[in-house]
DNA sequence: GGTCGGATCATCT
DNA sequence: GATGATCCGACCG
């Protein structure tokens, strides 16, 4: 794992299939300024959703366009913003080419900076393991809905190449038809990154 | 330290 | 009116 992260988000969003996506997406930073507080973490686990006929997708071709899902079907390297049970948000960034309806969830980050600010928003730990908790420490509701994670107050920004050998694959957690699929990745093990020192909550 | 059920509400049928 | 891409606290052992 090389010491500095790439600064920029160098992974392909729209021209490659969601699962290639989630694949790619491991290892990069997502960056926060929500509230003006600034908070970082990098992607060490993601579920793709959608592409060619996945049951289990909100965009599933059996559910169509809806006014929740509409952001699925808009540009790759927005944010999907939906409520979970009622209780939690949940972050997806869209990837393929318009029209096709195609996410990828973030279920968990590696905590870089702002640990504080993660730790009061949650007031507990873990901070960021779960979808749930993950938006709850980004600060993340459904006023970014739609939002261009290119820009400011939430953006994807490069991080570090995960080998393949690092990468665990896994199917689908908590959903009821095609969890089989091999959707889930995640970063087996400490990720090896810089992180700030003695925190405790 | 592991399992079980309630919370809570937008969305779809 | 039913259903979750979940989390947490209570309870059991």
């Amino acid at each position: 794992m090389g010491s500095a992260p790439r600064e920029r988000l160098d992974v392909d969003l729209a021209g490659r299939s969601v699962v290639e996506a989630a694949r790619d997406l491991l290892g990069c930073r997502v960056e926060s300024t929500v509230d003006g507080r600034r908070v970082v973490g990098v992607i060490v686990e993601t579920e793709a959703y959608g592409g060619a006929d996945d049951p289990a997708s909100h965009a599933a071709t059996a559910v169509g366009r809806t006014d929740r899902n509409r952001a699925m079907f808009g540009p790759a390297g927005r944010a999907y913003v939906y409520r979970s049970y009622g209780v939690h948000w949940c972050l997806n960034v869209v990837t393929g080419p318009e029209g096709r309806g195609e996410a990828v969830l973030l279920r968990g980050l590696d905590p870089l900076e702002g640990l504080e600010t993660m730790h009061g928003r949650r007031g507990r730990t873990p901070l960021c393991a779960g979808p749930g908790r993950l938006a709850q420490a980004l600060g993340v509701t459904d006023a970014l809905y739609g939002h261009d994670l290119a820009a400011p107050p939430l953006r994807l920004l490069g991080g570090w190449s995960v080998p393949a050998e690092r990468v665990g694959v896994s199917g689908r957690v908590g959903v009821s038809s095609a969890s089989e699929r091999p959707h889930r990745f995640y970063v087996r093990g400490a990720l090896g990154v810089s992180r700030p020192d003695g925190w405790r909550p």
